[in-house]
DNA sequence: TGACGGTGAGACGGTTTCTGTCTTAGTGTC
DNA sequence: GACACTAAGACAGAAACCGTCTCACCGTCA
């Protein structure tokens, strides 16, 4: 059985490298414990020790882990800007880009796009809001008192998630020249009044 | 629940195909007789009745269709030939280039190579053969002996899949130069003998 | 109109697979 | 030698799947 990674990663890491490469082969529908544990060379038993509840815990200890490395790399995309719209525009782009190449999501929207949308919308978009917080207001904070910072953070994870499942013609938020534009005419006004002259 | 096909085809048809995308989606080991029965907007009696015998007889019954097809498709791009050389080297190149355009056949080496590997040697062999010289033979015809026609038909055949599955640094049945001098040199020279001078 | 073939829906019992827990034995570390 | 961690696998219960069967429905043809 091909392994998910190589030995050297902690057990957890395996597993879940396991877990993704089996969701992508089969669906999540389709997956069972077994096969994760396979694929990850261990046994099941350590993998319920590690994710007490099952596959569902283990998904969404999955879905936790993608979120991060999904910011993580989106913040290393962002090199630096010198006002605050065009480090909205930066994030805006990136994240955009982010998600249209992102190879395990398209496969998840084609193969079960029920549950994948709703990780995008209903059940998961409070915790995808959480996670853009922590690793984007400290950015915004620099133009922005705490509280206006996590407003607009919001809105714009909301906005990127939405113009990325429901494209629009008027807006392209993968396109910086769009971008700007959109950022400038419709969010920015919202908060010139909080702005920190800096 | 998105069908195989709009419903003017025949049931058969349209629970193949289902089948078909079934495969492709899961991978033989986790589609489901439901699963079929579902794609296909049939109910679970209907399948039974029209393949009894389940998943086994309905997946052979796959497969015949699929390598008809194949020869289908492949007398399609087969024009006229005005020699037997000519004749087996458009035979071989269009069978190879059939062969790896082939997506659904990929999908399935990738996702069941056991199983597939299997239908394409030791289980299906024999019937791709017969297959083959009930299409081919006629096209032979012409210049062998109908004894001799089957013996190079099922030569060829063996030989396109073998070098399909495990590419070759000397030989490229793919492209008509390197075909035509691996046919001129190595198959043709055991069947002069029995040239039918027309 | 009524007989008839083909179908969908779903009940059913039997079998297989999956789940979650637990025990045991093995392995490497301190 | 105690300890933490794991593989292997037994186990019972739950769930999924299978194959068959019945019944109601519908269009066709006589």
């Amino acid at each position: 059985m091909v392994q998910g990674t190589s030995s050297h990663l902690t057990v957890e890491t395996r597993v879940l490298n396991a877990a993704k490469a089996c969701v992508e082969h089969w669906g999540i529908a389709k997956v069972t414990i077994d096969d994760i544990a396979n694929e990850a060379g261990v046994s099941r038993a350590t993998l319920y020790r590690m994710f007490p509840g099952g596959k569902e815990v283990l998904f969404d200890s999955l879905r936790v882990r993608e979120l991060e490395d999904f910011f993580t790399r989106l913040s290393g995309h962002l090199d630096y800007a010198e006002n605050i719209e065009d480090l909205l525009v930066r994030i805006v782009v990136a994240a955009t880009h982010e998600l249209r190449s992102d190879q395990h999501l398209a496969a998840m929207l084609a193969s079960e796009p029920g549950d994948t949308l709703g990780q995008l919308t209903v059940d998961g978009l409070p915790r995808i809001i959480r996670v853009a917080t922590v690793f984007l207001v400290p950015l915004v904070d620099e133009y922005l008192p705490r509280r206006e910072s996590a407003r607009l953070v919001e809105l714009l994870a909301r906005l990127v998630i939405s113009y990325f499942l429901a494209p629009s013609d008027q807006v392209d938020l993968g396109d910086a020249e769009s971008a700007r534009t959109f950022i400038t005419t419709f969010i920015l006004p919202a908060f010139t009044a909080a702005l920190i002259r800096s």
